[in-house]
DNA sequence: TTGTACGCGTTATCAC
DNA sequence: GTGATAACGCGTACAA
């Protein structure tokens, strides 16, 4: 037998639809023996509603999207964690997708949104240039990642992060700083660049940056690191875009025999709680996930309820006092 | 204006409903002309089809449901990551849920499923006794996790993973090794234990196992690890259930003053690519997630198309050599 | 090659 | 208190 429907159990409670539906919703009045009748229907032939039946008719789904670069990555792995546990207390349910580098996947999943599957969007990845999301009155929130004019970005406060890594290299003596960072410039994450190449500037020096993007594979990104080394051979310290650059960039430098922090200087940026356990020794730029993500339901939300928003939220960054900016560290 | 539906599309093209439909998905005979002219109408409008009322039609949603404990530990991230991915590719996509240790959420998610929201699930946690479970024909899968005889489980080969850590330990002189697992007892990572103790037991040694489940806070498993050095004054070697306890406790002994491997030797459990490349010189047992992942939409599709399938499916495991079971490390 | 009419499972409206 | 009926937006026999 297919699953019963409602009619399955108004025809073998004795009554109409109607009441059924009332029994499920709490809704108008009703005897209570009629109340225990259709119950007992409910539950001897196993009977759960349709939530797509129900989608329909309210057009509303409790559907979030949430489109980053990469899940596996444990900046987004706890970005996305940290959504859902917030999302779901608030009645939502999300539907994830990373988008590793693939425009058309992004292009699907912002269909969906367009074709009422979900009733909003976080969006964290970097591809540009996206036709789709010229679209109006769309409940979209932005994290790092800059969309147009209509659409709010949460962020962490970069170019400060930039500028307090790099002031704090430059203190400990380095000279020949090499920056990572991401192709897409037209993300949040340049204001590190830019922090960065403002710094060194400043201090009269050379900056560098290098491009590793989110979603290429981790062979490729040792491979990035190692060219840094063999094209600047002087190189004596690190500003890293993000922790995972940085701990790879560790195991790189100590595989060529430099040793950190006494060779070579790193921090790196993000600040997770697990690079932060497992890595501690690593000095790093703190974004303030918890906050970000309370404040991307918040202004989710506000769009949806159709509030008008600020554009742009910026977060104040923390440091995390690692061990590998210090290279006086094995003297104390 | 509220947004167009088939019928304005139809009204603006001077056809019928049928028509449009037909366009929409290119069936059926049509002339050119008048797929141009719908064409025309569609992107004059705007018009996306509504998803919602598709599934209500087709009686599918193309939406898997995933359940795990946490998202935010690499494992789990990466598991998650390569499921959506090769999800994706077959024209799903993912509602994902964290259960962290709150099981009415995990019967939440289940109602969805029942509810007809989800196409099947792909279940990764840890809570038991969820009487939603006992249903019939739900497509479900599970990962590491044993639900009932009905549903398949996906899983590593814990067993002969617990053994060849515990002999590699034995084998390089350690006789206080301690064990971390989870408190779920009918998980299929107890077998990681089983293997432990029968190698200990071969070789009459005392093993000792510790409790430090998935989703607990990073401060409490701390705590809970320093609990074992406190409590075994003696303790040569640490066999982790997972890679996550592994960094930890490595941390933990390092601020306790133990150096590793010389005074302690550790070796995980999973070997993500994550923790392969930031800590590599941990040893570890590798679970090949890629295959695990493969097999688990396989048979999830199979069991979606209504065919039998088998019950268990254990993958082979490898080893990641560290140095973190190598006391004679420095000597070479 | 195109159109009509019905059904997917639920809830809202109005009547009794 | 309860029931009949329409409506949500789409796809598909069947007819023309």
């Amino acid at each position: 037998m297919p699953t019963p429907k409602l009619e399955d159990v108004a025809r073998h409670a004795g009554v109409s639809k109607t009441t059924v539906s009332r029994v499920l919703n709490n809704r108008g009045y009703l005897s209570q023996k009629t109340i225990d009748n259709v119950n007992l229907a409910i539950s001897e032939l196993g009977y759960h509603p349709n939530i797509v039946a129900r989608q329909l008719l309210k057009t509303k789904t409790n559907l979030i999207g949430i489109l980053l670069p990469t899940i596996s990555d444990p900046f987004f792995g706890e970005l996305a964690s940290l959504l859902e546990k917030k999302l779901y207390k608030k009645g939502y349910k999300v539907i994830i997708g990373n988008s590793t580098n693939d425009a058309s996947k992004e292009i699907d999943y912002l269909n969906q949104l367009l074709s009422k599957q979900v009733d909003g969007l976080i969006v964290g990845t970097h591809n540009q240039n996206i036709a789709e999301y010229r679209q109006q009155n769309l409940p979209i929130v932005a994290i790092d990642r800059i969309i147009n004019d209509d659409i709010p970005i949460i962020e962490s406060d970069n170019y400060k992060g930039g500028v307090l890594a790099t002031e704090r290299l430059i203190d400990q003596g380095a000279k020949n700083i090499v920056h990572t960072n991401v192709s897409q410039k037209e993300s949040p994450m340049q204001k590190r660049r830019l922090g960065y190449e403002s710094v060194m500037e400043a201090n009269n020096l050379d900056g560098k940056t290098y491009i590793i993007d989110f979603d290429i594979p981790i062979t490729k990104k040792l491979d990035l690191l190692d060219q840094i080394f063999e094209e600047n051979p002087n190189i004596d310290a690190i500003f890293a875009g993000n922790d995972t650059d940085a701990a790879f960039a560790m195991q790189v430098a100590q595989t060529r025999g430099l040793s950190i922090p006494n060779d070579l200087l790193i921090i790196g940026y993000d600040g997770t709680e697990l690079i932060r356990n497992v890595l501690p020794q690593l000095t790093t730029i703190i974004q303030p996930l918890d906050n970000m993500t309370d404040l991307a339901v918040d202004i989710l939300e506000a769009r949806m309820s159709g509030k008008q928003t600020k554009k742009e939220y910026i977060h104040p960054i923390t440091i995390w006092e690692g061990t590998t900016d210090k290279p006086d560290y094995n003297l104390n």
